[in-house]
RNA sequence: GCGGAAGUGGCGGAACGGCAGACGCGCUAGCCUCAGGAGCUAGUUGGAGCAAUCCAGUGGAGGUUCGAAUCCUCUCUUCCGCACCA
């Protein structure tokens, strides 16, 4: 009787699969691949059991795979750039480098106490040298193909601490330190052409079948295609000849009763000069620029700028206003307001008193302009219309765009919400953008025999002033590579989500130095078999990544589209009914955990209370459950060895009993359950339920003949003399070890050593499925009659539909309730339901 | 406002359109133990009954079907995402 100590096996354990390297591996295409990872983790110091829930499930579709005969790759990294490390250095003084250094020790010796399978030889961190030089590397090839390029773009700006902030920095409104109002400020910056394939990274969201559909909604909501035109109005008595806009509505255009131009048009700064006080114009078009834009609906504001435009449809002069909720990026900066058949508009004219003309009305309706209380947007016919009256408002769309293409007043075109990438951070701990600026030559890329630019060692940081790195002269003054004159290096570094764009990628090759990585091995791994990670990447991250994997195909470095075949997105763990952050102080560290029931407990418990892309509720006594079903086993298991096991195991045969039978049945009923609920289903708690009732099948079966795990307190347990029942209890016992063995690995290593199998679990095959031994001899069919259940039969397996009828229709409980009634209909379903209609 | 997902015991959650509540937690009773926060056995949706069993039951209202937790329509509620994208 050997007593189960958890903490000793997965010391045992996980220095045996370190010194075995049992999960490195090597591209062999003799065998098929399968890539498993997870979201790699932002070294913030300590892992909590919600981050962890993250990498078991990877770990148990990586072990499973392995088992399946899969060459498995499953690798893991560390996204180490990013604001928090610079933040912790200006509060407390600590380096970055330093700081995320030993972060990264700590966490990953949690991640190993944990047993996850992980091929530690690859890992990668973005932080060091030799991974960011090719993010170098790829920003130049990005540079060449004008996918990276500058403009001048906004950002916040605190005015005390004289610094740009972060999004995260700014806590409603205001700087995150002194709390001062943050400004606008536009500064010269990075961006990278996502919106060049806007449409591809649209259309191939139809080939993520085995993507979340709403993370694919997401992401199709987020590129925000829409069909519309763009229409000239006439100005009059400007140099600019005219004001374009978008509508996607352009069959309301008999009912654009004014323009509205965004605060940041360059009309405005035109018509401000033309205007009798132009500081006083300028002032008002600012104000509403540096309002926060997330004003809601309700806060609207406009004002009118005295001028006109020529309606290219009616031929009328309509007002220009300057409106707040108007975007300068979108489309043309500038709309029509047609107040009858758009909210927004409606609400606007309401407000100015603006008059509104109804133009779309549905049929039998009448609409009045002064009664009604909201636009009409919807489908309709068009009135007051012109030559249009009467045309059903689609048709009218087409048939208006083709009529302005034709004058040349405007054109049908496709606009998307997706903008371009802004990647430029004015932050110290990121990887240097590679580029100098020449008085003479201008920007010049840094020569690719020069990478990596490495990151200066700084001592101080302030958090005030322009970027940190500006402040390192050594660093900042170069020559210039194309004249050799003195040039500024650029000293703003890129946004870490450029690092997690591709570093999937990277691990198929992690120590190459000429190149991001060999086409070969990453033409074997990838892409990406199984991807799992939180929610909120959902849009950019993924979004990022699939825009790199297209430009690194477009470089010819990967001959794929898409990296991703199949995503899920796992539910957080809650403690208290709220997400574990320390700030709350409602963390579970899994370390704490580990030291009171062992790794294996951890791992099945969290695996167990729900399928991973739900939200869980932390709970202690749910972890003792589940610590106890593992008693069970080792219970079972320890019995069976200390008992039969290694005296000659004999081969299942035909002659069986019909318990024998029944156990074997219920042996590779789980199974099947088993394998497709985690490599099809990621059900991976009914997954872990059918294995209990493989546990309690086998408890129950050791009854009367051998008890299988008596308690301590039970005389000494009888032996087991039959062949065939040996035999039976043995394939279930294997199967049991190896299917549970991705879920409390440590044990199942344990146990399968005792078992007397040479060499360990990545040995192990997976049990197969046999169908004949699933089947039963004979089925229990329950008869219903008129939808109740009135009896059941039994018949021998594989009955016929007819054979089942009529047994049905003899059966004495059931003709108690059918007799003297006329039988309407009698279907039999799947051969395991007879249901009669009787009446 | 738009979009998505989901509503099942005291709780987490199971159920290819076919015996609702698997599995586990918790709880109840009993056994076993020096003791137990260990182990074992039985019970645990509600109502009626000693019982076999019967009736009701998957947010609500309709519908399709021999048969609906599951599919359709409407509705209520919750959660999530986006949010003035013209």
């Amino acid at each position: 009787m050997a007593d189960y100590k958890p903490q000793e096996l997965d010391k045992k354990w996980q220095a045996h699969w370190t010194s075995s390297k049992a999960f490195e591996v090597d591209t062999d295409p003799s065998r098929p691949k399968y890539y498993c990872l997870e979201m790699f983790a932002y070294p913030s110091g300590h892992a909590h059991v919600g981050h962890v829930r993250n990498y078991i499930i990877g770990d148990v579709m990586a072990r499973t795979k392995r088992m399946r005969g899969f060459n498995v790759l499953h690798p893991f990294g560390w996204d180490a750039f990013g604001l928090p490390a610079e933040n912790a250095a200006i509060k407390t003084g600590s380096l970055p480098k330093a700081s995320t250094l030993a972060n990264i020790a700590h966490m990953k010796g949690q991640l190993q106490r944990l047993g996850i399978s992980y091929a530690w030889s690859r890992e990668i961190a973005t932080c060091l040298p030799d991974f960011y030089k090719f993010n170098q590397w790829i920003f130049l090839k990005m540079l060449e193909r004008g996918l990276a390029y500058r403009k001048r773009s906004t950002v916040n700006w605190c005015p005390v601490d004289n610094t740009v902030l972060a999004n995260e920095q700014v806590i409603d409104g205001a700087c995150w330190r002194c709390g001062s109002i943050v400004e606008p400020r536009d500064l010269e910056q990075w961006f990278f052409r996502i919106t060049q394939y806007s449409d591809e990274l649209l259309a191939g969201l139809d080939t993520l079948t085995d993507w979340p559909e709403k993370v694919v909604v997401m992401q199709r909501n987020w590129i925000g295609r829409s069909e519309g035109a763009r229409v000239k109005f006439a100005l009059t008595g400007s140099p600019t000849p005219f004001v374009e806009v978008f509508t996607t509505r352009i069959d309301t255009i008999y009912g654009a009763n004014f323009i509205m131009l965004a605060p940041e048009h360059s009309l405005v700064a035109e018509f401000a000069d033309r205007s009798p006080d132009p500081a006083a114009f300028r002032a008002r078009a600012q104000a509403f620029r540096s309002q926060e834009r997330d004003v809601r609906m309700g806060g609207k504001e406009g004002f009118d700028t005295g001028r006109q435009a020529i309606n290219p449809f009616t031929g009328q002069a309509v007002p220009i206003w300057v409106a707040n909720f108007v975007l300068g990026e979108y489309g043309t900066g500038a709309v029509m307001g047609v107040p009858g058949h758009d909210a927004r508009d409606f609400e606007f004219a309401k407000l100015y008193d603006l008059p509104i003309t109804i133009v779309v009305e549905r049929e039998g309706e009448r609409l009045s302009a002064e009664t009604m209380t909201a636009a009409h947007a919807g489908a309709g016919a068009l009135v007051n219309s012109g030559e249009y009256n009467g045309l059903p408002w689609e048709e009218a769309n087409r048939r208006m765009t083709a009529d302005a293409e034709a004058r040349g007043v405007g054109e049908g075109t496709v606009q998307y919400r997706l903008r371009d990438w802004g990647v430029s951070r004015q932050r110290y701990w990121g990887t240097p953008i590679p580029v100098v600026h020449c008085e003479k030559d201008g920007v010049v890329p840094v020569p690719y025999a020069d990478l990596p630019v490495e990151l200066p060692e700084i001592a101080t940081f302030t958090g005030r002033g322009d970027s940190p790195l500006a402040h390192v002269p050594e660093w900042v003054n170069v020559t210039c590579p194309a004249c050799g004159g003195p040039a500024r290096r650029e000293t703003d570094t890129m946004d870490t989500f450029v690092d997690s764009s591709w570093y999937f990628l990277r691990f198929c090759d992690p120590a190459n130095t000429e190149l991001p990585f060999d086409p070969a091995p990453a033409g074997y791994w990838m892409p990406v078999d199984f991807y799992s990670g939180g929610v909120e990447h959902a849009i950019l991250h993924l979004l990022y990544s699939r825009f790199f994997t297209r430009v690194l195909r477009d470089l010819g470095l990967v001959n794929f589209d898409e990296p991703f075949k199949r995503l899920l997105t796992q539910g957080m763990v809650l403690k208290n009914g709220a997400v574990m952050s320390k700030s709350k102080g409602n963390v579970v560290d899994p370390d704490d955990m580990i030291e009171k029931y062992g790794a294996d407990a951890l791992r099945l418990y969290v695996m167990f209370v729900a399928p991973p892309e739900k939200e869980i509720e932390w709970s202690d006594a749910g972890l003792e459950g589940t610590f106890r079903f593992l008693m069970r086993v080792w219970r079972l298991v320890d019995h069976w060895c200390e008992t039969i096991g290694g005296e000659g195991i004999p081969a299942c045969s035909d002659d069986c009993t019909d318990a024998e039978r029944a156990l074997r049945r219920k042996t590779h009923e789980t199974i099947r359950r088993v394998t497709g609920d985690i490599e099809e289903r990621m059900h991976l708690n009914t997954a872990i339920s059918s294995l209990m009732e493989l546990v309690n099948e086998l408890y129950a079966f050791s009854e009367g003949t051998a008890r299988g795990a008596p308690s301590r307190a039970e005389a000494p347990p009888g032996r087991v003399e039959r062949a065939q029942t040996i035999a039976a209890l043995h394939e279930a016992i294997d199967a049991l070890v190896v299917m549970i063995s991705p879920f409390a690995p440590h044990m199942a290593e344990e146990l399968w050593q005792r078992l007397g199998h040479p060499g360990g679990m990545e040995k192990a095959e997976w049990p197969s499925f046999d169908a004949n031994v699933a089947k039963a001899a004979e089925v229990v069919v329950p008869v219903q009659v008129n939808g109740k259940l009135r009896g059941r039969i039994t018949a021998p397996a594989g009955a016929s539909d007819d054979q089942l009828r009529e047994l049905a229709l003899a059966d004495p409980a059931v003709r108690g309730h059918i007799d003297g009634k006329t039988i309407r209909k009698v279907v039999v379903a799947k051969g395991t339901l007879v249901s009669v209609v009787v009446s």
